[in-house]
DNA sequence: CTCTCCCT
């Protein structure tokens, strides 16, 4: 049997005769996972060691193994075995030993030297999972330490191997596939139309465009949802639609990968799993949405919420490839073809949540590590925060005895904390929990929306006690328990567990161990509202309507969506809060708080027993004056300017101090705008408020007398004689100035007072004449002027005659220069 | 009321 790497492997042999590192780029089909291999037994180098090849999943390690043991004409676990968790084949003759990623960690953490390894082959790289580029960087660190002898060989469909091989200072080897040619093309979207509308269009194009099956693309359940109920109404019925995604029983996914045996055609609407975990046989068409969902780390709120995202183009070839395995295909592609896709797909350790990463580090007592793409500071500073929380790091980060303990488990650091915390009477419980936690839920139809998390341990339990018939009446899939049933008997022997647990448990017991993983999860309800709760974290949650966790007081979070407001609750149990006061007692703080009471304006204070941010008990306490006036401030801040005690008084005066200062910058007058005051409540208002608890304690007076403090004795005198409050008249009488932003001051006099008075008065050191509106005797306003002496020239002869005519009992002098002014008629003039 | 894929 040929491969197409097959020519290619004697330049593999030469390549690692002279280098310790090897780039091997070959796409699927070309044979590089099971014929490299054995290619390498009988290389000088190895000297009799083992040959370890990596493999992202279960399935693959299990296949490769059972591949390259048919070769040799030989059982699996002869010269070549397998290992994944709970479950090997190996024997001392093995030479091959094919594992999943995670295990090369527990390798190299447990036999640092590698003793008996002689190279370290890793299979579809270009996948980036978190396991795969830490094992790669303590490989590469054993190799620059201990081991300069360890080949390392790297094997990656992606073409565009540099910056692998950059990183790794290694030659390169590609090797070509065994494919179809796969022509690609962009159909476009019509205009309002939905990705799922254009992906069924489409589909029924490839349909009648090319023969064999159709695979499509698309990020998630949603939308295979919707895109099946499209071509259901729109396809003749010889076509059959088939979902395809990671929750579907067993059976649901065997019938989608099956050939078809009754001729008919098929669509098959597929998340990620087909772009790699699955292979499917007979597609000749590929259409693409483009889209995928992955999950994302928020070190803000230490939770993962999933994104829909665009894939990078290492994704979209390979899911292109998939139409190209039996014959030539086509890929429709739902995006337009100018849109520029990332070269690679992210890696899993640039968004993932990196605790379990973070204790790897711990253990191995060093982080300087030769990484392809480092871990990001802010998720591995919340990761070792977690740890610390879980008892497994101390304060300088260095791993704890506890730490080595729950490493040493190889379970998650949260669910290895609550192993840790269990007593032998509970090792049962907590292996099913073990199992259940790393599955998705095994309870089908109405069940499945359970957010009782006690529901999937009592469904392992009834299966467990009644058999496959009992936990399909239960509402469970019995398939999917079984599997997890193999988890479990795995971990009761890692853990010690001594019988499994059987029946319903304790109402709190689910909840009482899971507490110890999710410390910070803890979820307390809040008074009078039934389905909100209070995280220990500091964030609110909630239940949905039907939850079956009605009236709970307390519960651990184990699943949520989050959201900016209230996250939505999915999965969670009930437990008792005693266990918080016993297990973790030094994280209850007894603090004073200080808080804004809306309803009274005024502050409050309380002392507080909390747990984290969740508060225990509160009672009142008298308010301090330090406690209160930054709550004072800040509400001033919130309300704005306006809503202090403005007088009348207090307003005139701001507008005056703004005017001078405008006028005469020289005077060096504060600058008294809402913006700055409000910049600077603490200097001039703080005294003010200073021993209050309400804002209505502070006065009118109080608030002018903090505006005038504001300024010193000389400026005050500037002030009041360039921007007066007033002005005196040649009547004798004394006339209010209104003072406008950026305008001259306006003085309302009536006419006859200003006799005498030969020009217009000024302010602001003489350069700002008054708007003058001048008044008839009877107050209407009959002229607006800054000129008056112009005024008298001109337009007073005009405006005297009207005037006597209409006010004949007062004086209207011809010459109003040194006529007398009055504010009287004539008959009062003359007494 | 909902979530891609995988692993020690």
């Amino acid at each position: 049997m040929k491969f197409p790497i097959t020519p290619l492997l004697p330049q593999i042999l030469e390549a690692l005769e002279h280098n310790t590192r090897l780039v091997l780029e070959a796409p699927p089909g070309a044979g590089k996972t099971t014929q490299v291999p054995p290619a390498l037994l009988e290389a000088p180098w190895l000297d009799g060691k083992r040959i370890l090849l990596l493999e992202p999943r279960r399935i693959a390690a299990r296949a490769a193994a059972t591949f390259m043991a048919g070769q040799l004409g030989e059982a699996v676990g002869r010269r070549v075995g397998y290992a994944i968790r709970f479950e090997s084949r190996l024997s001392a003759a093995t030479r091959i030993e094919v594992i999943t990623e995670g295990l090369l960690t527990r390798r190299i953490q447990d036999d640092p030297a590698l003793e008996d390894v002689g190279a370290i082959l890793f299979d579809e790289f270009h996948e980036r999972h978190l396991a795969g580029d830490l094992g790669a960087a303590l490989a590469l660190d054993v190799q620059a330490g201990l081991r300069p002898d360890l080949r390392l060989v790297v094997m990656s469909a992606t073409l565009d191997g540099e910056r692998i091989a950059q990183w790794l200072d290694a030659p390169r080897i590609s090797s070509p596939g065994r494919s179809f040619p796969v022509r690609i093309e962009h159909p476009p979207a019509r205009a309002q139309e939905s990705t799922e509308q254009h992906l069924a269009r489409t589909v029924r194009q490839a349909l009648a465009e090319i023969e064999g099956d159709v695979l499509a693309f698309l990020p998630g359940q949603r939308e295979i949802a919707r895109a099946t109920r499209l071509l259901d109404e729109q396809l003749d019925a010889d076509i059959e639609v088939l979902p395809l995604h990671g929750e579907l029983a067993l059976a649901d996914q065997q019938a989608a990968l099956a050939p078809a045996d009754d001729a008919r055609r098929r669509v098959i609407l597929a998340t990620n799993v087909a772009e790699s975990s699955v292979t499917l046989p007979g597609i000749r068409a590929v259409v693409d949405s483009g889209l995928a969902r992955v999950p994302q780390f928020d070190p803000n709120s230490g939770f993962t919420r999933l994104r829909t995202v665009t894939v990078a183009r290492d994704s979209a070839d390979q899911r292109a490839g998939r139409a190209g395995r039996v014959a030539p295909g086509v890929a429709y592609r739902l995006w337009p073809q100018s849109q520029r896709l990332d070269a690679e797909r992210i890696a899993e350790i640039a968004q993932a949540e990196l605790s379990g990463l973070a204790l790897e580090l711990a253990a191995w007592g060093h982080d300087a590590l030769p990484w392809l793409d480092p871990p990001p500071s802010g998720a591995l500073a919340q990761a070792r925060d977690l740890l610390r929380r879980l008892g497994a790091l101390d304060a300088e980060h260095r791993i704890t005895a506890l730490g080595r303990a729950m490493h040493a488990l190889g379970a998650t650091p949260r669910l290895a904390a609550a192993v840790t915390r269990a007593n032998e009477a509970q090792h049962g419980l907590m292996a099913d929990l073990l199992a259940l936690l790393d599955a998705r839920s095994p309870l089908r139809g109405e069940h499945a929306r359970n957010d009782d998390f006690r529901q999937r341990v009592q469904a392992l339990h009834v299966w467990r006690d009644g058999g496959a018939s009992a936990a399909r009446r239960f509402g469970a899939d019995a398939g999917a328990l079984a599997a997890i049933e193999r988890a479990a008997r795995g971990w009761r022997q890692r853990i010690g567990a001594r019988a499994a647990a059987s029946g319903t448990p304790h109402s709190h017991a689910v909840g009482d161990l899971l507490a110890h993983a999710f410390p910070d999860r803890i979820a307390m309800q809040v008074e009078g509202q039934p389905l909100r709760y209070q995280l220990s974290n500091g964030r609110g949650a909630r239940l949905h309507e039907a939850t079956a966790l009605l009236g709970e007081p307390w519960l651990v979070v184990l699943d949520l969506r989050l959201e900016s407001r209230d996250s939505l609750i999915f999965a969670a149990a009930p437990f008792d809060p005693a266990l918080l006061q016993r297990d973790y007692g030094e994280r209850f703080v007894t603090q004073r708080a200080v808080r804004w009471n809306a309803d009274r304006e005024a502050v409050e204070a309380f002392e507080e027993r909390r747990f984290d941010a969740l508060v225990l008990e509160r009672r009142s306490v008298p308010v301090r004056a330090e406690d209160a006036l930054p709550a004072l401030l800040a509400r001033v801040r919130e309300r704005g300017l306006e809503s202090l005690p403005w007088s009348d008084a207090a307003r005139r005066l701001r507008a005056r101090i703004q005017a001078l200062r405008g006028w005469m910058p020289e005077s060096g007058l504060p600058d008294v705008s809402d913006d700055t005051l409000l910049a600077t409540l603490e200097t001039w208002l703080g005294p003010y408020l200073d021993g209050k608890r309400k804002l209505d304690a502070l006065s009118a007076a109080e608030l002018s007398q903090a505006l005038v403090a504001l300024l010193d004795y000389g400026q005050r005198q500037q002030l009041d004689a360039q921007a007066p409050e007033a002005l005196t008249v040649p009547s004798g009488r004394t006339h209010k100035l209104v003072y406008t932003p950026d305008a001259p001051p306006v003085l309302a006099v009536k006419l006859q007072e200003l006799f005498g008075l030969a020009d217009t008065p000024r302010v602001g050191g003489g350069r700002v004449p008054v708007t003058l509106h001048l008044l008839s005797p009877a107050g209407r306003p009959m002229q607006v002027t800054q000129d008056l002496a112009g005024f008298w020239e001109r337009t007073y002869p005009e405006v005297k005659k009207e005037l006597k005519g209409r006010y004949p009992k007062h004086p209207w002098p011809d010459d109003p220069w040194s006529a007398t002014p009055t504010h009287r008629t004539r008959r009062h003039a003359g007494r």
